[in-house]
RNA sequence: CGGGGUGUAGCGCAGCUUGGUAGCGCGCAGCGUUCGGGACGCUGAGGUCCCGGGUUCGAGUCCCGGCACCCCGACCA
């Protein structure tokens, strides 16, 4: 490929409104161009990255045996309405109506459509297990895309799905694509780690996210130092310490508090710490349940624990109203003779006396016990912080970024039952076709490849999923001979099955120097004047300070061992 | 969806306070010089100043309304 004509250019400065370091490699090197928000058009570079790291996932789902399918973008409605989700999905997705009328929208994902599909073709035990997948567009309407093409509104992924007979073979299934990713990821250049992640409202005993972990990351993770203990904060727990015994705890005795409403106030006026106080808080669910849950006052509440503990899918700060019927004061609000289904947090420790509102307008309670003075469903709905201990190990924990570059979840008969997919085993009886599916992101896998690979010049693609192998610099003279020799060199290489991007252009060694740079081809071959006096071709690594000279007869056999011994 | 920010040439920005007919750097085109780490000189092209309305003799600048994009949070199989 001749740079003269490649679409697509380089750009010295990255435009303003790109962020994160990755996002502006990809302007500046031409991988991808916004379209709008959300939305990206490959470039040639990018596409051929994308390509690759495609060709990657098509390999590894082969392995384990899984069969490339292709199920359209635009699905009709009534696959959707089985499940419920056409409601569900309607804030997320984009529709639209077909001339007679009929509803479609773009796939948000695809398991209803597979659903579909396996109750058709799959009629017996004798076919099972089974499992496809296929590359194709989500469209997802995205309240809020970011950073280049980790989050974007339309993006291609690979989805797998499974299907099998009874659990044992669907946990079978899980984790031969957890192998598959893991090999998926490695081969592209990322450093996924498995984690434990929240199920969702959707059912299912197992799920599992692969995290990159990086500074741009939207997730986060807590780690353990001392042992494998690993999950998203969404899900994650904690060792706690087991509660003292309550000693002689006087009777909850008021103070007044007027106009302290806030954790913060009340520990300067009381002069205490915020874990000495109970926060509660009113929430109301999807439903408007109205739920009272209470925490310590240096604990906060984990709204997706919350949400799973509730079976709903949001969960909203009460209204006035609430407080009233609740017989609660607002900024004054305590567990005390609420009027509340009152849900109290592990964290509270029954051993010890709290300061708690004393839902009456300025006034607080000292002494407030739990199990004597109030009492609540106890649930695990606060965020583990950094410095917690591991609920394994009973190490200490960190808590680092991630992106999600890919999940898997086991989702049983969920599907199936609300479907009416079926098969006939081999007692006669008719049992539920048992799901699993398995997605990874192309753009954001090859957006978190960015973040995660580059220097100060630019990008740095690992040779699995370079756009090209080696990029030949000719640094053109006053005659043709340059030109002549670089063209040659090319054309034998192109030959051997090495994909070159040619810098034919006439510009000056530094401006290709830097472009090589930016654009983090694994190898560049210099041809120069000085390369041809001694008959040789110089080549460096993207990473390496120095070139060295390489005799020109020597050079199709170093650059296939070169790409051979870095290709996985 | 809540909060914050930004829209002026392909990109980065100034001009707006105090209204007078748009500028700088890079990039781009032509010519010449240069030629191994973003060269230099000369000449030149390129603008619905986000959109609509208003005020005014006159609006990039002031007022009103809208739109787009970015960031933080919320949401997110």
């Amino acid at each position: 490929m001749k740079q003269s004509s490649l679409f697509g250019r380089t750009l010295r400065e990255a435009p303003a409104d790109a962020q994160t370091p990755g996002t502006q490699l990809m302007l500046r090197a031409a991988i991808a161009r916004p379209l709008a928000a959300g939305l990206y058009t490959w470039l040639p570079l990018g596409f051929r990255v994308a390509r690759k790291v495609e060709q990657i996932i098509r390999e590894e789902q082969d392995r384990i045996g899984a069969q490339e399918i292709r199920i359209p973008v635009i699905t009709p409605a009534e696959y959707w309405k089985e499940t419920g989700r056409w409601d569900a999905l309607e804030p997320v997705t984009f529709r639209t109506k077909d001339h007679g009328g009929h509803e479609y929208m773009i796939g948000y994902t695809h398991e209803e459509l597979v659903m579909k599909h396996a109750r058709d073709e799959i009629l017996s035990y004798r076919q099972l297990p089974t499992m496809v997948y296929h590359f194709q567009e989500k469209g997802r309407d995205e309240q809020r895309p970011r950073a280049g093409l980790l989050r974007t509104r339309e993006f291609v992924m690979k989805d797998a799905y499974s299907i099998d007979k009874d659990w044992e073979g669907l946990d079978k299934q899980y984790w031969a694509q957890h192998g598959a990713y893991a090999r998926s990821f490695e081969r592209m250049g990322l450093t996924a780690i498995s984690v434990e992640s929240d199920t969702g409202n959707m059912g299912g005993d197992v799920a599992h996210e692969f995290q990159v972990l990086t500074e741009v990351g939207e997730d986060r993770i807590i780690f353990c130092s001392q042992c494998d203990y690993r999950a998203n904060m969404e899900k994650a727990t904690r060792a706690l310490s087991p509660a003292a015994a309550a000693g002689n705890v006087p009777a909850p005795a008021p103070v007044s508090t007027p106009g302290v409403t806030t954790i913060e106030a009340l520990t300067k006026s009381l002069g205490i710490a915020a874990g000495d106080l109970l926060k509660t808080l009113l929430l109301r669910d999807a439903s408007g349940a109205v739920v009272a849950v209470v925490l310590p006052g240096d604990r906060e509440l984990n709204e997706p624990k919350l949400r799973k503990v509730l079976k709903t899918s949001e969960v909203k700060f009460a209204a006035d109203a609430d407080f009233t019927a609740a017989r609660a004061v607002a900024g004054f609000i305590g567990p005390n003779n609420l009027n509340a289904r009152l849900l109290v947090d592990v964290s509270v420790d029954g051993g010890r006396p709290y300061v708690a509102g004393a839902n009456t307008k300025d006034a607080h309670l000292r002494n407030v016990l739990l199990g004597r003075d109030f009492n609540g469903e106890m649930v695990d709905v606060h965020d583990v912080r950094e410095g917690d201990r591991c609920p394994k190990c009973g190490g200490t924990v960190t808590i680092k970024r991630g992106v999600e570059v890919g999940n898997i979840f086991k989702f049983g008969p969920y599907y199936a039952d609300k479907m009416n997919a079926t098969y006939e085993a081999e007692d006669g009886t008719r049992k539920p076709l048992m799901f699993g599916s398995y997605g990874i992101g192309i753009g954001r896998a090859v957006q978190t490849i960015m973040e995660t690979n580059h220097d100060a010049k630019g990008l740095v693609w690992p040779l699995a999923v370079a756009p090209f192998h080696v990029h030949v610099i000719a640094l053109l003279g006053k005659d043709d001979t340059v030109r002549a020799s670089a063209d040659a060199l090319v054309a034998e290489l192109e030959a051997a099955g090495v994909e070159v991007l040619y810098d034919d252009r006439d510009e000056s060694a530094g401006v290709k120097f830097a472009d090589a740079d930016l654009i983090g081809i694994p190898f560049r071959l210099t041809v120069s004047a000085r390369t041809l006096k001694e008959n040789a071709v110089e080549v460096k690594g993207r990473t390496e300070d120095k070139g060295v000279m390489v005799p020109r007869g020597w050079i199709i056999p170093k650059i296939r061992d070169l790409i051979g011994e870095r290709r996985r």
